[in-house]
DNA sequence: TATGAATGAGCCTTCATTCAT
DNA sequence: TATGAATGAAGGCTCATTCAT
């Protein structure tokens, strides 16, 4: 943030390539660009091979500076792929936070965000692999990620305020805890981004495959929206 | 010691063929063990660490035998990965195939089914680990495992037969593809063993803690058995 | 000589595949079986591969017997590989020696040698690479093939009786050493075969292409014989 | 010290581009150093012991260098063969279009283009060992060696150059093959230096010896000068 | 005489990381 | 801030050889 902050300020006295005072704004602007240079190549590469899979030389490659950039920026390997970590978390719920439920019933609020939820995971498969990978490692690299926790708690919040009008107005029932609700939600869009391979492999149905997704999308809704609604009478 | 005695006796018969015959049975026997050893422990490492995370040296420390071996019986690391991931996707139907749900009505059937599933996932971390680094690697090594698909297709055909039961005696819906159902079915039950990590982090919440798992067994259980049940009236 | 010995003794007494006194014999003449068939696989590989680039497991399986027998018989890979270079050793001379050249005027004589040793080196390459090879190892593995030395001191007696008979009759002419003779007919016999890949890649042509072996054949005694040739008036 | 005096100096300049610039040169130097330290090491070996009998350990230590240096320029122990055979191969024809020959009557032309080749190849026994070796794998390490075509051939257009020269003053004469002529010149000059091990073991006579170059330097030249005379009268 | 299993030593290669400038 | 060169440690893998039976 302190770091963005900065450069944001230098940026705006904004002329590259200068020397003197100005040399420093330059390199401050440059710097930002490389960090997500380099931030953009690693997500790509630790995504697609996870931490241990993924090389430094590579990635470095890839990259429009050197590998010794990577270390000056990073300091390590895992710096990295934490830094990736990092921002990649600070996404979903960004996205999450824009939409804008309050005015809609219930159900269509529901609705709507699990429909965002799967969007998100179908068309951030690189997030899914990723988030797979930090499971992989115990979730060892999630602590130092600033305020995850916070951010995570305004879709349980959000979720809470979708049940609460819900129960109300009767059109859903209660003792639904929203980390359930969520955690519902969240296994069905990123079981089908996240096992695409092998569930293809063995049944012979893409999960990914363009076509499927409205289908499932809608499927997803049908199955939560069901298990929320009240008893039959 | 009865081993060798046999041999001996053989031995003085004149059949040579014979003794060899004896001794490839008694070395099958040492040989599987230390197949089997490797595989232990191969599975063990490499659903911890990944594919490339896993060390070879590692791996035949906590063996019985040798780093040679390994390559004696698995040729590479990635021959050893393949047979885990073999081994592993062998086990898990067979275990779906125990079950005699025939008897049951549909829905006691689906519930069984699915309580089942969910047990096998929980009680198999490694396997849902292995299951997560398998789609990293975009199933590459799922090619040859023999009679996957075949062994998959029974669970269709289970569901398939709960579906058509349900429907004629009005308990399940019509218009739900077995394939689906059990997309779903995975999905929630996978999810709670996959995610359990990063969703603890973010969530404080412990997916994979004892105490919550009959809940969670029992949610399953009940969004799946919802969205199966005819439309209320 | 001595195994050699007996196993032609052994081999005399003769049934294969009986019990009792007899299987003795048996294990014996499959012995040398076994040894021929070795030596035939190794000499192919060796002469392919080199010392160090053959392998012992390859020469194996393409073996009628396993890796052990290999060891029982040659106790290691350089045992073995001596044994090749021996046996092949004793062939060239052999060859040279079925000659029948007393009769013959000096100069076809000659000319019959020389073509007979372009014919022995053409059509054994293997034997050209095993010598390059042990040229290679500073001929180190050829210490103790039994009677090389005398073997080929028989060409150059049969060089010197032709050198002697030309000069004689004047069709030679003297001062010619028949070690000198030898060298220089092996050096143009030897070359053709040895250096046919280097050369076709860098001239562009196969010195051991079918149709050019006889040209070439005539072109090595044309230019060994106008050497010895006396002196023009 | 003068390398970086220079860089400091340009630093101060505020132009970062040039001692950049000036940088790579130095480096290349060192660079380039190190590289031709590694191959005359390499070279060394791998004439010694062949390709698969060359270990790059030992190589790495009679280098100023380590092991990884190794793989940094030449990416592995085939690239580094490769690059040795380049290099040799580079040498030879070098030496052979230093002669100025024009000038010369057409015999001692090619006297002299023969006591060249037989001098080179006696002073050079590592670059007729790499060629054996090449020879044993069949030249497949030869395809991309830049430019050995057509530096070759030039030896070819000398010689047929030096057989024009003859034929039209009589002292050679006609329907000799330039190839074939280089062909057997190579062929006496290659042998004496591939073959001497086996023959010094076997016929007692070491064709490496000093004293006896400048014979057989004479005995070749003769050999060859013979065979291209015009036929006695 | 014969064989499948086993092995230690060492080989080629790679990797994350650092240095000199 | 930037870069090519350099590196130690370790990784996967192979090899000739031997053991148990």
């Amino acid at each position: 943030m302190v770091a963005r902050a900065s450069t944001q300020r230098l940026a705006e006295n904004g002329a590259p390539r200068r020397i003197g005072r100005r040399r420093d704004v330059d390199r401050a602007v440059d710097a930002e660009e490389t960090r997500e240079n380099i931030l953009n190549v690693a997500t790509r590469e630790f995504a697609e091979k996870g931490l241990s899979g993924a090389r430094i030389d590579e990635i470095a490659e890839q990259t429009n500076t050197s590998k010794r950039m990577i270390y000056y920026y990073f300091a390590s390997k895992e710096g990295l792929y934490r830094a990736v970590i990092s921002r990649e978390y600070g996404r979903i719920r960004d996205a999450e936070m824009e939409l804008n439920l309050e005015e809609l019933p219930a159900l269509q609020a529901l609705a709507q965000l699990i429909g965002k939820t799967f969007d998100w995971h179908f068309q951030h498969p690189d997030f899914v692999r990723l988030v797979m990978n930090e499971n992989i490692h115990f979730a060892a690299h999630l602590d130092d990620v600033g305020g995850i926790q916070e951010r995570n708690e305004s879709v349980i919040a959000t979720l809470n305020a979708i049940l609460r009008k819900g129960i109300a107005d009767g059109t859903l029932r209660s003792g639904i805890d929203p980390v359930d609700l969520h955690m519902n939600i969240s296994a069905l869009c990123f079981y089908t981004v996240s096992n695409r391979y092998t569930f293809r492999k063995i049944f012979g149905r893409d999960m990914g495959a363009p076509g499927l997704s409205k289908t499932r999308r809608e499927q997803i809704i049908e199955i939560i929206s069901n298990w929320c609604r009240p008893e039959r009478a």
